[in-house]
DNA sequence: TCAATCTTGATGCAACTGCATCAATTTGCT
DNA sequence: AGCAAATTGATGCAGTTGCATCAAGATTGA
């Protein structure tokens, strides 16, 4: 099974790219909330509902989406709404289901994330790579 | 202060990046769980005592070497000394100080997580990424 | 048809994290 | 020396996550 074995490069790339993602990811979460903005996870999730536009999405949708467990998306999906960020439905085709759908007040505060979010890479991402060097990347991880 | 610009590339990058660490980094934690070995965060730990010898380190170098914050330092390292594989001894030279050092149990139960690790490593971040790939992303983050 | 199985989503409980703050030194300044 | 400031580490509380499990509706198949 092991198609491709691990190698001593991959151990470091692994290494440094976890430490990598960590570090930028925290400084994101921090930006965020001195901004007094939710954190990242909220912006994934009220990017993927405003892409998914009027019709919604339904949960298990979002899962798939984000990488997200279902009992983690259903308490997010409790709290964002009752932030007032979106809406659930029951859902009309699968009595099970809901359908979530972003609201205007998600909209807006999705949209005032994203200038934080922008900076903050900016600060912590870009800083560490440069415009070549992120395109390489983004070419080895597609 | 903008010496690098945030180019969509960065951006791009950025999300490929950020989803590969999550999504691997879940399966490690899978595989360790499921072999009924602590998660990964112990193995660094773990990792940075064994490194440092029989001198062990402060809490506070460990913070500098790990990305962890002071309270959760602090709270990781009695759980880890709460299972053995660690000691918290009083430091002579600084009252307020203490010095952990990792213990016989703690040394093979790291060397016990490293095969399963390891495995997860190949099976989830190899699979997607060549030898040459993985080079060129340790020369990219380095 | 209708019972077994699968899918969708929620929740009680325990563990973990973030935040604010505290206590006990140690260090630095006058 | 003596006191303010900084460093080192712990902890109460609230919020979040993981795990196991449950309930309710869909689907499959004899």
């Amino acid at each position: 099974m092991t198609d491709t074995p691990l190698t001593d490069s991959h151990v470091k790339a692994w290494a440094r790219a976890l430490r990598l993602t960590e570090d930028v990811r925290q400084d994101i979460e921090t930006a965020l909330k001195s901004a007094g903005l939710p954190p990242l996870l909220w912006y994934d999730l009220l990017l993927e509902l405003d892409r998914a536009g009027p019709n919604g999405l339904r949960p298990f949708q979002l899962q798939s989406e984000m990488l997200i467990r279902q009992y983690n998306l259903s308490r997010l999906l409790s709290r964002v709404v009752k932030a007032g960020y979106a809406t659930r439905e029951e859902c009309d085709s699968d009595g099970r289901g809901q359908i979530v759908r972003i609201t205007d007040a998600g909209r807006t505060v999705k949209d005032a994330m994203w200038p934080i979010y922008r900076a903050a890479l900016e600060k912590s991402f870009a800083a560490r790579l440069s415009e070549a060097d992120a395109a390489r990347l983004l070419r080895l991880l597609s």
